[in-house]
DNA sequence: AAACAAAGGGTAAACGTTTACCCTTTTTTG
DNA sequence: CAAAAAAGGGTAAACGTTTACCCTTTGTTT
């Protein structure tokens, strides 16, 4: 392959003159320009990313660090962190840490490797000491999905505890007094989360749930299945079901249709997350919204503007979003 | 950030030694491998991967095209690639090319200038010429979702017109008599095929589709929706519908639900594609498996395979998919 | 016309590695 | 015990760029 050295010889100038006209630098006429241009296309020269990056000291990749692409949240993630790394001449480098501390470190370490100075890191099995401490190397580096409090200007994350407050009192507001909830059996925070802000809530209203009437599954359509079929199995009566994520929740609509129950009209299901398969049920899923993909683009910023001023970002600012109920149609008054 | 040069200061050994004990290389004894081992963890060393690519000349990442992540279908080719990139030691580094031959080319070439040298190209708009030359030049580039005579070895491609074909046979099999057709606006290949593969086979039965009940949308749910409700204002019956995907399948049975259509014992509605949303839906969707991850796995492992050795990829294998029939609930036989 | 600025361009060091080649010390072999 | 082989490790060139510093030529100012 071609080098600088290779074009500057055959247009008869110096390397530096071929890195000027590369680079749109000064110091170069319009004429030199032409000619290295010329041999530039004949040679079909491709300049190496590695030997600039080198000497630079600058990086155009901007990391990812998630489980997986084959989830479509985490593939919204990874769009809308891909969406600011084009705007900003940079190239989306994915660094998969599926579910292992192990891993999730490894992940990271990479991208370190290849001196990726901003990254998005999706990560819940670091313990925030590591977090912290691997922040404090890459000052790029923003975490999305997670709060740790020493590094609050530099975490973008939904508040699950508001979010399952608000599908209270959506279901509330609707006269339901009887509740069941699907929550999620992996070990992470949200699913308890989303599961306590629910029951606080309804607490406030004087209401409580039975403890049959909890559920816990796989967060996937047969896990909300599987589910629901336990609850129905308890024998005892709720007109309104408060489910971990969508995935679940038409896997639960499916089964109380399938057992003779109308959704909304004898039940009605409320998910999370509002990922793509939500407006797609029937009923159309009425559902949180997770604006993960806004999220990831917020993030990407941060880690962008964190290097371009080496101030650090602004203390009091803020990331957490609430998610945003959004109504359609597997909700109802309950008469 | 720490260089290999200071563990060599520091562990008092030369930087040969130290790249040697990186490498787990010989002529390094056991004592200098703890010795440099424990400074490199001291000094939290982190070797610079844009000069070792430099200096061996070797990549260690695996490049991937495609319009962008947040189709579900191309999140899952990511995904394929993605697998194949981690059994082998290699990162995902993503390249979007949206939907113009520009910014395809312009993809592709930010690969090469890393000097990626396995990629997985998805390109839909780029000319055969322009491909041919490209894949000239990088010896690890393979086709993915297209066919092209001159580098067959290096495409991996479905058969859409035998997928219509098997769509034909499938209804035709179950009775059906009576066809309509939703393909897609968009200017490539695969909605042509798939409709062309149709209508061939029920030609073959002596069926034809009148010219209005075979309508165009985009490919999306509500695409589906809006061809339907075209379909319908025909007046023309129809007992079994073949849909260019499954979203606009989907959208499909919706509409036709809302007018009073029972799927499948009125209509029967056939998918394409199988994405995640197919299981999802109610009824569950019958459609035609499309396996993106698998042909994607394919994809990167010819690319690996082509530039472990030099020589060229058997000339006569073939790497043509034929989409599988997943027959669910969408379907039926026509009394 | 002298003095100077501006424009254009060249030289060579630096970025952080790997590795071919060389040298020394230790171990094995006869 | 001498000779040979093996083991361990160092030196320096090379990878392909960018850029600080320097030099020459041309144009501008007084």
């Amino acid at each position: 392959m071609a080098t600088i050295k290779d074009v500057a010889r055959l247009a008869g100038v110096s390397v530096a003159s071929v890195s000027r006209v590369l680079n749109n630098g000064p110091k170069v006429s319009k004429k030199t320009i032409e000619n290295v241009t010329k041999v530039m296309n004949d040679l079909n020269y491709s300049p190496n990313a590695n030997a600039r990056a080198l000497v630079t000291q600058k990086s155009t990749i901007l990391g990812v660090v998630i489980p997986a692409l084959i989830d479509p949240f985490f593939a919204s993630l990874a769009h809308g962190v891909e969406q600011v790394a084009r705007k900003n001449n940079r190239q989306l480098l994915l660094s998969t840490g599926l579910v292992s501390a192990e891993t999730e470190i490894q992940a990271i370490n990479l991208l370190i490797e290849r001196r990726c100075d901003v990254m998005v890191v999706h990560s819940k099995k670091l313990s925030d000491h590591v977090l912290i401490e691997l922040a404090s190397k890459v000052p790029g580096l923003v975490l999305i999905d997670r709060y740790i409090e020493e590094i609050a200007q530099r975490c973008v994350w939904l508040d699950n505890l508001e979010g399952g407050k608000i599908a209270a009192r959506h279901l509330l507001a609707l006269n339901h007094q009887s509740f069941a909830c699907i929550s999620s059996k992996h070990q992470i925070d949200d699913p308890l989360l989303r599961l306590q802000g629910f029951q606080n809530e309804l607490a406030l209203a004087g209401v409580d749930i039975a403890e049959d009437l909890i559920e816990y599954g796989e967060p996937t359509l047969q896990g909300g299945e599987m589910a629901t079929q336990k609850l129905l199995a308890s024998g005892k009566r709720f007109s309104a079901l408060f489910v971990y994520n969508d995935a679940m929740a038409i896997g639960a609509i499916s089964t109380l249709e399938d057992n003779g129950y109308k959704v909304p009209s004898d039940i009605s299901v409320l998910g999370f997350d509002d990922v793509l398969l939500s407006s797609y049920s029937r009923p159309k899923l009425t559902t949180l919204n997770y604006p993960i993909e806004e999220m990831a683009m917020q993030a990407a910023n941060i880690g962008l503007e964190l290097i371009a001023k080496q101030v650090a970002a602004n203390n009091s600012t803020n990331y957490k979003y609430i998610p945003r109920l959004v109504k359609r149609e597997s909700t109802n008054f309950k008469s």
